[in-house]
DNA sequence: CCGTAAATGTCGTCG
DNA sequence: CGACGACGTTTACGG
């Protein structure tokens, strides 16, 4: 990994067409050939970049300042015009073991499936990641009344609300399984979501996901 | 903006939890506060992170070492525990003036604006970004026949259907516009798109966007 | 400050 | 390899 602090210019092509004028910024030279160059602020998104793979060419321009050309099979290209060096090293990071995440969408997903009460009285859990033909359906449920088709959401927008729609008008199709009423369960539902929900009959229940997983594993709290 | 090559131990408790084992890696501390920690791949996505806002403070562990905790208002907090550091400097980069860029949506649906006939014969534009109840319609567009809601999309998805579906559901509710026809607009229309479009009777028109800059401004093509 | 839509989104997964 | 959906999405913009 190289580090460069320069004043430096930057032009990509590409995607679309962007230009930083000068000004000092890191410049990050990744062992895969990827670059990147960030300004003081917003720690996760560089001002411009080039995700490998790609091609970094070192050439010297007119006025002998120094040219970074960066190139990928894409056709896309980012410039560097650099006037001033102000920092320059290169370290050896060796292998990245990589990070064990845990997951909170899929978690919740299965502890609903396992306290699936949560979601209304009576209510049975026929099966996970129902199959359908446009994707699965996150959790199938039954009672007395009738069928239950859940969309499990982290934060609900617009799009579950869509996305459950289209399932149920699926599902509703079937004969033996209609009519089918959906539920939508998530931490956090938006505003909007819940008006949509309401207008087409779609319940919104907002889970709390300590609460299910205290449940889920009453140790836990002693901790 | 501080840069730290360490070798060192993430916990990241917040959204999620993930934890990264000990290796040698980038600390990126930046002058609003932000922190971010990179492996020496991929350019844009550090291994963890913190946004601003967050405060960071420095301790030392028990068995000596170097503990930076990172925490934000939000209730995430990430631990960085330095075994060891390779290297360390400061930097400071000055302002950012800010990048422009030339491409985007907004660029797409000012050159539809102007060129309204590209998007059928006839066609002309009543209004920019019409203002409704759920939100503004890009295009607004008549002809002989009546009015058309344009949506314009670099890349058109199952959302853009969706989001010209509502516009189409609430300014056909309008006599005096009634009916509206609908058009998606998109540099590339997903075949999920295409065929959910299809079904409401939602046409979709795949735009050049270098054909439209060069028929904005013709003399850009000899350079 | 909240809510909403765009992004050079990026990243995994599955057909 | 392409389509599709999730993401600790992040980021910018408007009420």
């Amino acid at each position: 990994m190289r580090l460069l602090i320069a004043r430096c210019r930057v032009d990509y092509a590409g995607r679309l067409a962007a230009v930083l004028p000068e000004a000092v910024r890191l410049i990050l030279i990744k062992a895969d050939g990827s670059v990147c160059v960030h300004a003081d602020d917003r720690a996760y998104k560089p001002l411009n970049w080039m995700n490998p793979p790609c091609t970094l060419r070192e050439e010297a321009g007119p006025a002998g300042e120094r040219i970074l050309r960066v190139d990928s099979p894409r056709g896309e290209g980012l410039t560097i015009t650099v006037s001033e060096v102000l920092h320059d090293s290169s370290h050896d990071l060796g292998v990245e073991p990589g990070s064990t995440k845990d997951g909170v969408e899929a978690e919740l997903q299965r502890l609903l499936a396992e306290q699936p009460e949560v979601l209304g009285a009576g209510l049975r859990l026929i099966r996970r990641e129902h199959p359908t033909a446009i994707g699965p359906v996150d959790l199938l449920l039954r009672d007395a009344v009738g069928v239950v088709a859940v969309e499990v959401k982290r934060h609900a927008g617009i799009d579950g609300v869509e996305q459950l729609t289209r399932y149920l008008e699926l599902l509703n199709r079937d004969p033996i399984l209609a009519p089918v009423r959906g539920v939508l369960a998530a931490q956090q539902v938006r505003p909007q979501a819940r008006t949509l929900a309401g207008e087409r009959g779609i319940a919104c229940i907002v889970v709390d996901y300590a609460a299910l997983r205290d449940a889920d594993e009453p140790g836990d709290r002693l901790f």
